[in-house]
DNA sequence: GGGTGGCTCCCACTGAGCGGAATGATCATA
DNA sequence: TATGATCATTCCGCTCAGTGGGAGCCACCC
């Protein structure tokens, strides 16, 4: 019998980014099995979707019989968010170069800070971080300044989420965090002492763009004393004012996405 | 009455890389009137897949409603050919510095070379090429390189093929070419003299990842004459001597794609 | 006001997609 | 060599997701 326990509303669209998302958390390659898994597809379809990709060069087929991501799919997805990228890079560089130390610089992606280009100093301290990785918004100093200059409902909205706790320094008290928010949108930084890792911290200043934040620059060191980080907030907000100054001339969407928030419209 | 003229044998898959492929060459961003044409969809089907990919960021609406690629495409595909990026790109940052031109590193992407990493001098000659961007084998330094480094059934299909004409300089002989190629193989390095864009030349090394060619190093310059070009060869072969050293030591598909081509075999 | 162009929604038809099961390939263990 | 386990591939008949022309709508311009 054929068609038996199929879930309906699943559309093949939504199949086929399980797919590629199957890999997000992926070591490397997977085997037809585990991408089924992981995308939570039968094994059959998932063999049919995965066939169709690697004739496209999307996925790729290793010599083993394994998928990976293909080059493809990173060729497609250039022109996301090069605007930003292509401005950020020398700078972010710079800073390196000058400081000698890690340097970040991140988008909000819903409740993430998504890193979009990073640079290191000689130090090799804190190199843990790849291109594309994500971290909630609570525990870096980037995704502090990411959210204290966002609108007060969208605030309000991520701290009505459970916060999750990634090291024993992770703030996940509300009252805690509003404060700190508050105090980063009058001081325009934001700190993270070993919230995010043990041994590392972070000092972070906004990107704006047309008056909204569009980005956050940071520095990750293995400092912890908050003397140190806060010598580094001239260079970083230097840097921060040439990034706006090169950006400044483009289109409010070309920097990136008009923002996935549905605002708070009617509704409860 | 409906489902009247649908073209059969075409997946939904197909369709949804398509409406991704629209953008290539796009500038920016496309209306759905825009995206339905060039991905040759039926202006409803365009409108409901569209709808579903920026449901998911992988496409994002601007504020005037047109369509963008959304950056969670491009977190999607961080992970390929992530290992040759990051291998490479302190080095090629490096070699611009020191030489004060433009460094590129390109793979081979069936009949084009594909620009992975770049990174600019001072001078800022030659800014044109776009990371991602792609350009015809016979044109390039690179190219060259890239193709004559591989094995003799691909020089040979490549060569089969019409070879585009870009600027007045561009080899387009087939049995220049091919002498050129085997000149490349054996003194390893080629040249392309304004035979992309006028008032640019470039020359390029290869990069050998466990006895094959793996991607192409070249320094772009608005040179002209040859010894001008090949006073940067030492120092290119070095880069290229790091970057292999660096790499050596991951699986062969760690790199890049295991290849699309499809190997002589049998028919025909 | 009326025309134009682009976006959204609707809806009845139908073949693309589905997925369980059978088959084949590969490797490890007895 | 047999046995068993794991994973990839192919098969095939059922059915619902996808389809796309058309109607309605909105924004803009003459």
């Amino acid at each position: 019998m054929a068609g038996g326990s199929r879930e309906p509303g699943r559309t093949v669209t939504s199949k086929v980014i399980s797919v590629l998302e199957a890999f997000e958390s992926a070591p490397g390659s997977l085997s037809l099995a585990e991408i089924s898994v992981r995308s939570g597809t039968p094994i059959s379809t998932t063999h049919r979707l995965v066939a169709e990709l690697a004739s496209f060069g999307v996925l790729e087929r290793t010599s083993s019989g394994r998928y990976q991501v293909g080059i493809r799919l990173w060729e497609l997805a250039q022109k996301a968010g090069r605007q930003l990228r292509e401005a950020a890079r020398p700078r972010v560089q710079d800073l390196a170069a000058i400081t000698n130390q890690s340097v970040l610089i991140s988008v909000r992606q819903g409740r993430d800070s998504l890193l979009i280009e990073r640079a290191h100093g000689d130090r090799q301290a804190a190199r843990m971080s790849k291109v594309g990785s994500r971290l909630p918004l609570h525990a870096s100093a980037a995704g502090k300044v990411l959210l204290a200059f966002e609108a007060e409902w969208i605030k309000r909205a991520y701290l009505a989420e459970p916060l999750q706790r990634l090291t024993r320094e992770t703030h996940v008290d509300r009252e805690l965090l509003e404060r700190e928010l508050t105090l980063a949108a009058q001081d325009g930084y934001a700190q993270s002492l070993e919230e995010v890792r043990a041994g590392a911290s972070a000092i972070a200043v906004p990107v704006f763009h047309l008056g909204h934040i569009a980005a956050s620059l940071s520095i990750v060191t293995e400092a912890f004393r908050v003397s140190q980080l806060k010598k580094y907030l001239p260079a970083l907000r230097a840097t921060a004012a040439v990034i706006e100054e090169t950006t400044r001339h483009l289109p409010r969407d070309a920097l990136l996405g008009a923002g996935n928030d549905s605002p708070p419209s009617a509704a409860e």
